[in-house]
RNA sequence: UGCCCGAUGGUGUAAUGGCAACACACUUGGUUUUGGUCCAAGCAUUCUAGGUUCGAGUCCUAGUCGGGCAACCA
């Protein structure tokens, strides 16, 4: 064949690294990865990147990936991140099927290789204060200096790091440092701590342990013991790479590769851990799973679907590239889906009465057809009812409307969708001047929006009847900050100084088409012309319904609106 | 002023020494009973300077800019 159109399936630099190993028929060609989160916080949108690149992998070649816990810091790990981190990543689509493993699982086998490396004279027990050690490490440009413990023998170094686990020290009286390179120009290689005494209750391993073995000692070698072949992290963790193979060579056991790549960063929001917290702590969002929240629970609460953040994830690519990722295509790919799965609705957020005057006061109940999703003829259709009193956006009337408007206005005519034509010609203020009520007429041969007549109208408008309509709170959210890079703030401002305050606007008079009283909770609806929503798992009841605005419609009347306000600001400025 | 890593449209990625491609965003136009969807068009001196080569976004050297590293955090 000299088909040469065939284009090959782009690779990133990680498939790379696989397929070559694989070539090389390094461990057999299989392929072993791990999502090893610390159960100190909530996961957020970056995780789940990672989570779909660890079990992505896994998948795509045929191999595993283990879920582990990274639980060595007693001080900050709790069960509660525990499940709630399993919920998430089984949310997301992936199983870790018998695969679940703690760094705890190991405090043995680490233990017992510490020793080994204090009998080989790669480990010592340093006596000094924390301070004295951080003093003693130099700085990147000066080397470091001994401290007065590096040579103490064997002998000493084993009793020592015994009595230290035995309990007869208090926390920080003595750490166990690996005996490597004080002049090193990589920072993490000047004798790093391998384990500190910690006398604090652990979550799973209760008071047995009163060691602990840092970050360093214990990652590489659990991947070690999961027999994982491609250890996969972020950037950050690059510096340490000399420092996970140089215990695993010492070690002399199974070695994995660590490959770091780029986490992600999205515009118009934090994922610092810190951050997050503080957020929740500060109250300015109303929990982790708040719908603003970048967390994998927020995104969940707020209507995201697991498939759609999972090909956000696999679009975004990997990389060692530390860039910002538009949020808009997180909600691209929401969208992409929901057009074509959400069943269609149509609710008023913002009611306006109208009343059509020539409408029969006695009419039979009017039930006018509507379909359910026209990107899916099969969800089929549904009944709505008409009558004389109706509810349309406040949005959608303009007293003096400017020429592009193509809404509704004295004089003007415009379709309710699926149902009639109306034309306005009287509306009512109150004594602030805020427009009340609408007196349209409607012709009675355009049922269903079409004009026999062949007569075209501008605009489509969603409509809810007044008796019909059920009743609900919808809460509208934006952007959690109103800078496309938070940290970005002046001179002795704060991150938080960037928060929008509009970020949540909620709406409590919302006035819903009658078959959304049995909306399913857990199922995205688009209502028409506005967005796709979602019933809140938190607040909504039977009584009083509560709905979540996942992600608008795109909206290229606003997009006008906002550029013509610019350019009028732009001539003021000017 | 040490070490490590990186640099391709506004943004994220592709091009594996041979015509800089895709998506998002933005702009313009068309279709439309959702100002949605869909369709069409527009949008780049590949950070700089040298070098290797018939040929460089890609390889080499130097520079510039950006990120990371001096927790008994991960």
């Amino acid at each position: 064949m000299d088909d040469t159109s065939d284009k090959k399936p782009s690779v990133n630099f990680i498939e790379e690294i696989i397929n070559t190993d694989r070539a090389n028929g390094k461990h057999d060609g299989r392929v072993h990865t791990r999502f090893p989160p610390e159960p100190n916080g909530y996961l957020h949108i970056g995780h789940a990147k990672s989570i779909c690149l660890n079990f992505g992998l896994a998948e795509q070649y045929g191999g595993k990936c283990n879920l582990r816990f990274d639980d060595t810091n007693p001080a900050k790990e709790e069960t509660e991140y525990v499940d709630s981190i399993m919920e998430d990543v089984r949310w997301l689509g992936f199983d870790w099927e018998d695969r679940l493993f703690y760094a705890s699982d190991y405090f043995q086998q680490l233990y017992d290789w510490a020793v080994q490396l204090i009998e080989q004279g790669d480990a010592y027990v340093d006596s000094c204060s924390l301070e004295e050690i951080r003093e003693m490490r130099g700085t990147v440009t000066k080397p470091g200096t001994p401290s007065p413990h590096r040579e103490r023998s064997v002998a000493e170094n084993l009793d020592l790091f015994e009595r230290m686990k035995n309990g007869e020290f208090k926390d920080g009286a003595h750490v166990l440092r690996a005996k490597i390179d004080l002049a090193s120009p990589n920072m993490t290689m000047r004798d790093p701590v391998m384990y500190r005494i910690l006398n604090a209750p652990h979550h799973r391993t209760g008071d047995t342990w009163c060691i602990y073995p840092m970050y360093d000692f214990a990652h590489g070698q659990s991947d070690s013991i999961e027999g994982i072949t491609h250890s996969i992290c972020t950037l950050e963790f690059e510096n340490h790479r000399p420092l996970y193979d140089w215990f695993i060579q010492k070690l002399g056991i199974f070695a994995p590769q660590q490959i770091e790549f780029a986490r992600l960063n999205l515009t118009y929001t934090v994922t610092s851990k810190r951050k997050l917290l503080e957020l929740v702590q500060e109250g300015h969002v109303h929990g982790w799973d708040d719908p603003r929240m970048p967390t994998i629970c927020g995104f969940r609460r707020r209507g995201y679907t697991p498939s759609s953040i999972r090909k956000f994830s696999k679009e975004t690519g990997v990389t060692k590239f530390n860039g910002v990722t538009d949020l808009a295509r997180l909600e691209n790919s929401l969208r992409e889906e929901l057009n074509k799965t959400a069943e269609r609705r149509m609710a008023v957020l913002n009611p306006l009465k109208v009343v059509i005057t020539n409408y029969p006061e006695d009419a039979d109940e009017d039930l006018l057809e509507a379909v359910n999703n026209p990107e899916n003829p099969d969800d089929g259709v549904r009944q709505v009812p008409f009558a004389k009193e109706i509810y349309i956006e406040q949005d959608d009337f303009m007293e003096d409307p400017p020429k592009k408007f193509f809404r509704l206005g004295p004089g003007r005519e415009v379709r309710l969708r699926y149902a009639y034509f109306i034309t306005c010609h009287d509306f009512v203020k109150d004594d602030d001047g805020n427009i009340v009520e609408l007196h349209c007429t409607y012709d009675p041969a355009t049922r269903g929006g079409d004009a026999p007549d062949g007569r075209k109208v501008k605009g489509t408008l969603h409509w809810v009847s007044a008796e019909h309509a059920v009743e609900a709170e919808v809460r509208v959210y934006d952007h959690l900050f109103t800078e496309e890079d938070p940290n970005d703030v002046p001179e002795g401002g704060d991150w938080k100084d960037n928060l929008n305050p509009e970020s949540l606007t909620v709406l409590t008079d919302a006035k819903l088409e009658p078959s959304l009283g049995d909306a399913e909770m857990g199922k995205n609806y688009q209502f028409e012309r506005l967005g796709y929503f979602c019933l809140d798992s938190k607040d909504s009841t039977a009584e009083a319904p509560v709905f979540n605005r996942t992600v608008s419609l795109k909206d290229s009347w606003a997009r006008k609106q906002k550029q013509q306000q610019n350019k009028k600001q732009g001539k003021k400025k000017g």
